[in-house]
Parts: structure tokens; sequence; C-alpha cells
DNA sequence: ATGGTAGATACTCTA
């Protein structure tokens, strides 16, 4: 069974990218971030003509969750449960195998302290809600996406110059370690260890080229979950495509 | 020093 996470940045831009990956990488799920795309034009047709399911949940120019799966998808969710008809499109989850997967694109941020900012955190103080509200860390929970923070300086290409910025500030990696708290385990350290390798890369200043990167998606599993994994690892080759993402793949394999 | 790029939308916002 292989899980991914990937934000794609535009899922009409990016059809054709996340079709070749799909068909190369042939993962069971496939969670996606940044659809920028309503659910009326949503290409679930192209899913299924590659063999995929979708649950999707989407808005006009930003954000916007998927979920890609080989199964039908059971018990959807989308949002969270005081959200309103306004409310930005950032969650969606589903079971599938018997798995509870919870697929989110958490808040930028902007800069420090903006309102941006003091939306993202009390954003993941409810993610923290959800799971406590709705799930038990004894049960296979998986929360994976686009979280916008990297959790620890080895997931930063320059900690040291990061620090106090947007994405690795200390109220962010404290509000995420709340999340973390609640009886989840980091996939990727838990099978590479200490290496440092990145999931995104900005568009500008030659980033990529420099590996000028951040681990800011990821993977976390409940702990009966975690010890069926096999394997955890970012796939770069997306990465280096024309017209690329910012962001690249994820991939867990679990055996089961 | 306040860039640099990309996407969606409509001449600007978000990342």
């Amino acid at each position: 069974m292989k899980i991914a996470t990937w934000n794609v940045n535009s899922i009409n831009v990016r059809m054709p990218q996340l079709a070749a990956w799909l068909k190369a990488a042939n993962p069971d799920v496939l969670c996606v971030q940044e659809t920028k795309c309503v659910d009326e034009s949503f290409p679930y047709q192209e899913f299924h003509d590659l063999g995929y399911y979708s649950a999707f949940f989407g808005q006009k120019s930003y954000n916007g969750v998927a979920i890609i799966s080989r199964h039908e998808p059971g018990d959807v969710v989308k949002g969270f449960p005081d959200d309103d008809e306004d409310s930005q499109k950032r969650l969606i989850a589903a079971t599938l195998d018997g798995i509870r997967i919870v697929n989110t694109y958490i808040p930028n941020g902007s800069e420090l302290w903006s309102d941006k900012f003091e939306f993202k955190l009390d954003w993941i103080q409810k993610l923290r809600h959800f799971f406590d509200e709705n799930y038990k860390p004894s049960e296979k929970v998986l929360l994976c996406g686009d979280f916008n923070v990297a959790a620890e300086p080895a997931d930063v290409w320059n900690p040291g110059a990061w620090e106090g910025k947007i994405h690795f500030s200390k109220p962010e990696r404290a509000a995420i370690h709340f999340v973390k708290q609640w009886g989840f385990v980091d996939l990727f350290r838990k099978m590479n260890g200490d290496i440092k390798e990145f999931s995104w890369w900005d568009y500008r200043a030659g980033a990529w080229q420099r590996n000028h990167g951040l681990r800011i998606d990821h993977i976390w599993v409940s702990e009966p979950l975690a010890d069926l994994c096999k394997k955890c690892w970012i796939d770069k080759t997306p990465r280096q495509l024309e017209k690329p993402s910012d962001h690249t793949p994820v991939v867990a394999e679990f055996g089961l």
C-alpha cells in the first residue's frame, strides 16, 4: 500500500505531470493540495480514465484539496465541522483500506504576526482539536499534506538564516508540535534518521538549483500505522521538469 | 536592498 502527498500548485496546469507521475509511481492513494479548482470543473473524468477515484473540495483561485485513490473513498469529510460556506477549502478526509486519511493544506501565514499568521496558528489549533474530537491514536490514522511548517532544523537548508522566519518560527513549530503530541510519528524522520532532504523549493532566486529547500510536506501517522511502514521517501523527479510545481511528492509504503 | 517566479484573475492577490 503506497500513499503520497503532493502540493501541485494548480491541478489544471499540472494535470499532465500528475497523470505521468501516477502511471510511473502507481500509488494507491495520492493526496493533493492547492488544486485552485472549483468542484464543478475538477478533472475527475481524467483520473477515472487513469483508474482512480477522486474526492475533491475546492474553491476559486486559491487552496483546494483532493484525495485520488484506487479504491472508492469511504466516509468523506470536507472541512472542519464548524466551517461555513465561505471558509477556506483546506481539509478533506476519507477512509481507505481501514486507514483514516486526513489531507490538509495548512495556511502559509505570509509574515510573522500578520493577520494571515494569526489565522495560520488558529487553524493549526483547530486541526489538533479535530483529532481530539474525532479519532483515537490507537486507530490507523494518517495526517498528510502541505503543513507550511518545517518542524526541526534538519528540515531547513540554512536553519540559522531561517530562524524566526515564516515556516520556521517558534510559534509555528510549537503549534505543529502540539498537533504531533496528539500521537503522530513523522514517517520521513522515523524511516530515514537525520538525513537532510526537502519537499519544497521557492521558484525564485534559483532555490532549486542551489538546493535551498525546506521539508514542509509531511506524512504523519499514528503508532499502529507507523509500525507497518516499510519505507518513506521524497520523489524529487517531478521538481526537475519544465513548469514544475514548487513542491514535490512525499511517498510512504506500508505492509498492508 | 526588498528583489526574485508562478498561478489565477482581471489590472492585484497569494504563495
